[in-house]
DNA sequence: CGGCGCATCGTACCAACGTACGAGCCCACG
DNA sequence: CGTGGGCTCGTACGTTGGTACGATGCGCCG
């Protein structure tokens, strides 16, 4: 339900700055942010973007933690390009933290693991779209249009794929719980799954100690947990693709 | 190091029980345990066992934790076939339970999820082999021949990927933590990392909770880690393989 | 405007965690 | 046979985690 209200804010967001963005032309000037550990792959959906939006200010970062502060810096931005694999933020944990802390910003990702059940996930976790990277340049700026057009977007080979995975009772679950943390609480509980301290924690953080419990006490709440060491398992939950439930299914 | 030394245990048992397995007829009564979630491949499985040891005791086991039991049962099996992905054990943990709580006994993954890293990961982490569940009944029989005469074994296909995957740096450095574990010690770790409480560790081992206390001493020490959140996380990282590596180096 | 959620901080208290000293028993290895 | 390591248990102590009662101010939304 978190997730479906998270949905409808990002969508509107959108919305509200590209009112009739059917005609390229006329787009506003916009910022996008490219988050990709590779350089070279970041210069060629730099490329890929200017196709599409010839004015668009076009950000990079080559990790998480970057990509985060270019976010924090930058509030304004609009739509972030989100590579699957990066350093500090293996599998989905990278768009979970996004999503956490900026939930008014759009996400795409782009990865070459185009796993029907992994995008299903991804989706499920907030992302607006999945781009393979796989996809040649044309494919790719298609599937920008798409998104920027306020529309989710997967590849066509894959789209039949992904609508037949499983419904992902028990990732649906875990997807509400994480959208229903606060930002601050998201950070506090990622620092959490790293093993800090409270104590750290509130330094890290600018705060004191009693407000790091206070938070713990709504995470334990909110994730239905009861303990630390379990919030921050539930949280590592999300840092890979499981190819458990497609590896099965099929012998 | 500690992981080379239970290695060559591991081939040391096999070999005191076959001392001359070339000749299949002279083959004395021996006891393998098959452990998948799937009925339907067990029968499978027996089959194939039964045509490279027609007197072999064999054993059945759905899931990880009556797998353990099984073991425990019966500490005079010789080898345990283990599919990857089981209830209770996603990825790695199921081997590394069971290489951990029963030090002798052979395990050989088996599993449908034949990326060569995930292979990388299984060798490093005890495995004597991996058969692939593509494999039809004659590879499947020769693999096993292969493993039943104290050699590790791969599928043909992918012996030189798995040759050539990285040395994975990191993952011999968590696995030789693993591996340094004592049996006990690795049961109370996975606890911890199930989120319990010391108390209910002690209750669920039948020991005092000083003890566990004492164990985790040792575990923090041996896996270089300060409280029970970073050893739980440190455990969970060999839940499911890790698509990140092989998926960053190809574009 | 009134309510609601978020974030912050406060005090107090108890439970749990973790460490530091110990101890004895058993088994494997040299 | 001594030595080392694993497993068990003991006491004491300080630290950290977690809860229970609060409080204030802020921003959003109906």
């Amino acid at each position: 339900m978190a997730v479906g209200l998270r949905n409808e804010n990002r969508l509107e967001h959108l919305r509200r700055r590209w009112p009739a963005i059917d005609s390229p032309g006329t787009v506003p000037v916009t910022r996008l942010l490219i988050a990709d550990d590779h350089p070279l792959y970041r210069l060629a959906l730099t490329q890929a973007v200017r196709g599409v939006l010839p004015e668009a200010e076009i950000g990079e970062a080559e990790d998480l933690r970057s990509a985060l502060a270019a976010l924090t810096a930058r509030p304004d931005t609009d739509l972030v390009l989100l590579d699957l694999h990066m350093p500090g933020s293996h599998g989905l944990m990278g768009l979970a933290s996004l999503r956490a802390e900026h939930p008014g910003v759009a996400v795409v990702m782009i990865s070459a693991h185009d796993d029907p059940v992994t995008i299903r996930r991804a989706l499920a976790y907030g992302a607006t779209g999945y781009l393979t990277k796989r996809a040649d340049l044309n494919a790719l700026q298609a599937g920008l249009r798409a998104v920027l057009n306020c529309e989710e977007w997967l590849p066509p080979t894959l789209r039949a794929a992904v609508g037949a995975a499983a419904p992902t009772a028990q990732d649906r679950e875990i997807a509400a719980k994480l959208a229903a943390l606060s930002p601050q609480q998201f950070k506090v509980l990622s620092r959490v799954a790293e093993g800090r301290l409270n104590k750290q924690i509130a330094d890290e953080l600018g705060i004191q100690e009693r407000t790091v419990k206070a938070h713990m006490s709504a995470i334990f709440e909110k994730l239905d947990v009861r303990n630390r060491t379990q919030a921050g398992v539930l949280l590592r939950s999300l840092e890979l693709s499981d190819p458990s439930r497609s590896a099965v299914d099929n012998h």
